[in-house]
RNA sequence: GCGGGAGUAGCUCAGUUGGUAGAGCGAUAGCCUUCCAAGCUAUAGGUCGCGGGUUCGAGCCUCGUCUCCCGCUCCA
């Protein structure tokens, strides 16, 4: 099914490849699964937008500050934060079906069948009984329950004990004992089970030995917390305020693919809003609305965004939700809005023993902080603009053409400069323009090979702009402008050219829109 | 990790029953040319993903391995 979009989705990939945007990783020795290393293009898209995001957080927000953390942490962090607990998956295999799936859920699965049938017990002495039906008692006395909730007890508690202790000889067991088969194969062939740990962990200082293990952080967001108190206390930060950042993170997946849509070492760009407890729906709706009128200004078409509301929330949140985008394998997650309550910062005390409070003069009071965090992949983000930008067309003469529609703002390059031919003085005019210009708009120089040739490469790489210089422009200094959407052509005098670019090509202006 | 598919020049691919690697585009240099990729000339690029094996001889057969793509799973 959609091998139209499957097939995009590989000419996004491979065009990536071929204009300098995103390379696989070392790839000389056959690439690293799951790493890619971003090209000269890419890495100024992604420059720009950071720039985008960094600016509309720190400059528009006059309570927002930014930081930047290490990726190395107090391995206490992780504790703390419970990856260390959430981030060990059991995974088991059923030899049969060829599925994997986590052990604990399926112990998890396992139990609300038996409370399924305790319900059924529930129901049939509810019909016999008729008014007289007393749950309670029924539920504490009837034999063949109590049977069901032993069983029930004495399974939570072994899958509690395997967890905690990390036994997963003692979760296959649990997984024999209980008779649990394959909802798929039907068949109880299962493979041992084996612990997958999503943080990379090496050493620090020179002795290879469990004490000194630390972890590459799976999430930025624990430098923000753990730093809570320096940036209030520095900043003479007042709640409601936030901290800002972007960075590296590092999650060993099991199956990492669909290009830079999931990699092993990924960069955030995320910000935590402190707030007062009891506020943190008001600052969720608030956030939700902020970041989706964010996403819509960069111009890749609003109907490609969407909310999704978290169901299962993970063990931090009290509400959360997905700014989805259209991608071309479909819509996925590019931003989460997280209500994160007090539990990051709870745990940090916990673990740190130092109060990590806010006093909050307003009712003298002290409290731990509720936060609200948006955290967007920009990696996601990266994808998200190539894959929409990309467009294969048919022009009215029959050729082909395939053309970058990146925003203005965030293209690598906002205009190339083309002297029409390599003579008659033309590409020392054209170099007189570039000096001009290039201390405000990333130029791209080129002469060789005919002019439409040099168009469409700019096309190819996203180039709003083509300023050629002819003939013409010797004699009453104007240029043309070719604009890379519409392949129309404007003459306009040299001295305009620098205002009118700036103008469309910048960020601060896109800003300006949100 | 498991199952399925793929890997030959920068890109797209050809390569017969095993006989010693080609094309188009692109790139580079030069010529020609006043506006939307295809004018002319020349040049450079490949131990055929990598490593064993069979064979007089392997791009082709065989085993192993790596990487990529699709599905299962997970997530920003």
């Amino acid at each position: 099914m959609a091998t139209q979009e499957d097939n995009l989705f590989k000419n996004v990939i491979a065009h990536a490849k071929e204009y300098g945007f995103i390379f696989p990783s070392s790839e000389i020795y056959d690439g690293l699964s799951a790493v890619y290393d971003y090209g000269q293009n890419g890495a100024e898209l992604k420059n720009n937008l950071k720039e985008y995001w960094w600016k509309f957080m720190t400059l528009l927000h006059d309570n927002i500050v930014g930081i930047d953390a290490a990726i190395f942490m107090h391995p206490t962090t992780w504790k703390a934060s419970g990856h260390v607990d959430a981030f060990n998956d059991p995974m088991i295999d059923n030899k049969d079906s060829k599925k994997r799936y986590r052990a604990d859920v399926l112990v998890e699965d396992a139990i609300t069948k038996m409370e399924d049938k305790i319900e059924k017990e529930v129901e049939k002495a509810a019909k016999r009984f008729g008014d007289s039906f007393n749950r309670e008692t029924f539920v504490t006395t009837n034999a063949r329950v109590l049977e069901y909730q032993k069983k029930i007890d004495e399974t939570n508690a072994r899958l509690k004990d395997a967890m905690g202790s990390g036994n997963m000889a003692a979760m296959k067991q649990l997984i024999v004992d209980l008779d649990i088969a394959d909802p798929i194969s039907g068949t109880k062939n299962w493979t041992d089970v084996r612990q997958f740990n999503l943080m990379f962990s090496t050493e620090i200082g020179s002795l290879a030995d469990e004490a000194n293990k630390i972890y590459l952080r799976p999430e930025t967001a624990q430098g923000i917390f753990v730093n809570f108190l320096n940036v209030q206390k520095t900043g003479r930060m007042k709640i409601p305020f936030g901290i800002a950042q972007i960075g590296k993170a590092f999650r060993n997946e099991i199956v990492a693919r669909q290009f830079i849509f999931r990699m092993r070492e990924f960069e955030q760009m995320e910000m935590q809003f402190f707030i007062k407890p009891g506020e943190e729906m008001k600052w969720y709706e608030y956030w939700k609305a902020k970041r989706m009128k964010w996403h819509q200004t960069l111009g890749l078409g609003s109907d490609n965004y969407r909310f999704h509301d978290h169901l299962n929330l993970a063990h931090y949140a009290n509400a959360a939700c997905d700014i989805q985008f259209n991608f071309p394998m479909g819509f996925k997650e590019l931003e989460g809005i997280h209500s994160r309550t007090d539990f990051d910062l709870k745990n940090h005390e916990k673990y740190s023993g130092k109060k990590l409070q806010y006093f909050d003069s307003d009712d003298n009071q002290s409290y731990i902080p509720y936060v609200v965090e948006t955290s967007v992949g920009l990696d996601r983000l990266f994808l998200s603009v190539l894959s929409k930008a990309y467009t294969e067309e048919k022009l009215e003469d029959g050729s082909d053409r395939v053309v970058l529609r990146i925003p203005a703002p965030l293209a690598p390059h906002k205009v190339a400069i083309l002297p029409l031919m390599k003579k008659d003085g033309l590409p020392e005019k054209a170099e007189a323009i570039m000096n001009e210009l290039k201390y405000d708009l990333r130029c791209f120089y080129e002469e060789k090979d005919a002019i439409g040739r040099r168009y469409r490469r700019q096309d190819a790489i996203g180039t709003p702009y083509c300023i050629t210089v002819d003939h013409q422009t010797l004699e009453d200094d104007t240029v043309t402008i070719r604009d890379r959407d519409t392949m129309k052509q404007e003459r306009v005098k040299i001295a305009d050219v620098k205002a009118k670019l700036i103008d469309v090509c910048s960020i601060n202006n896109l800003l300006r829109k949100i």
